[in-house]
DNA sequence: TGTACATCAGTGAACGCGCGTTCACTGATGTAC
DNA sequence: TGTACATCAGTGAACGCGCGTTCACTGATGTAC
């Protein structure tokens, strides 16, 4: 069993935690950077000052909601990696999983589409530094499977990258889409891929 | 020979020209959201009240200044669609092209990259309008193709679409680029349209 | 179990500052005759 | 060409407001004995 905080840590979490959902609810109509501490700490209902128990800055606060928003999904997408289906089956299944997400945690995948090139250099190069992480680990699963051989490492890396850009791409896509237009946007979503699937299986021709 | 302003236009144009350019670089590290009107007028040297003789806000100026970005490419790049060279040479002067305009605008595009997905509804929705006029004129060109026979418009638009993406993926790409790495990221942008073109030329297969 | 002291998350007053917007203005440029 | 009036880009003072940050504080929770 996990270890139980005292009251205090436990009251402390609540407050961080609170603060960070309100901000990443203000944050649905404007950018970091003018994000106000103030307006955050009003929308929790605790003291501004209180704010910097927790965070030195909003910048601050930023880069704790890229690891909320990314930290998670290491997991989830290599599970999905590690599948053994054919190349429709796991490009529906990832289309599927990316709508799934961005329908449950919207506004987490808002503020990584707008961040990701925003004003916040901090909150930039953490964004980038995840993406990273998940291009080489898109790259370390294609170079198992048995269509990678006589790929050059830097090859896997181009392709993992492509990949990594669609995710975003495809989530920001559905971001602003409406409900209704949802499974046209996943299926556009889908034939992109496929295309990309076709190059891949040409790429050594 | 064009039409002569009058010196108070003349002047007037030369203060909103001078407004814009102070505000592009002042959003060289911040988003426009953030961004003040007396900032900008500060730079450049008038008073904060001249500001409303130009535009109605910091909203209105980033509007203008989409279309300043992003105005002068379509003519740019239908030259660029109408050329007859082959696959390869395309790929190679599409990605020249990229890097040469992002070498010689570099606050245009990461303004485009920044407020793509940024806090400002009205320039988010110019840059989209402007971006799915660029996805319907690649469709167009590429409808033209021999090689597009038998290809649906919907297949044909999911293919533009994926071409204008990697354009702005490639130009905020190289925007992050140290300079002596610029040929190597080239290189990379490159190999993925090859990619693509591959999954192009197989697609009906 | 009870007591005495330490810790520290959250408070509330105060500060100086820059913001966006209003308003009546000035004086160079434009226009009518 | 000269004169009298209209236009309007840019001015500068003034306003109320919310900002980030400082500081000494309070009182519930934690700890040592």
């Amino acid at each position: 069993m996990s270890h139980t905080l005292g009251i205090r840590q436990a009251q402390k979490q609540k407050t961080r935690q609170a603060l960070m959902d309100a901000a990443l609810e203000l944050l649905a109509d404007q950018s970091l950077s003018s994000l106000g501490l103030r307006e955050v700490t009003r929308a929790v209902g605790v003291a501004p000052t209180a704010f910097y128990r927790h965070f030195d800055s909003t910048a601050d606060l930023g880069v704790a909601l890229v690891e909320e928003a990314l930290g998670s999904l290491h997991a989830v997408i290599s599970r999905l990696l590690t599948a053994t289906w054919d190349s429709d089956e796991r490009i529906a299944r990832t289309v599927e999983l990316i709508a799934d997400r961005v329908g449950s945690h919207p506004a987490h995948f808002r503020f990584i589409a707008r961040e990701r090139h925003g004003g916040v250099r901090a909150v930039r190069e953490a964004i980038g530094a995840q993406l990273d992480l998940f291009t080489e680990e898109v790259r370390a699963a294609i170079s198992q499977d048995p269509a990678a051989e006589g790929w050059s490492d830097d090859d896997l890396l181009m392709l993992a990258g492509l990949y990594v850009e669609h995710m975003v791409l495809t989530a920001s896509a559905l971001l602003t889409t409406a409900p209704e237009d949802v499974p046209r946007a996943m299926r556009l979503a889908e034939r992109q891929l496929r295309l990309v699937s076709l190059g891949r299986r040409h790429w050594l021709d």
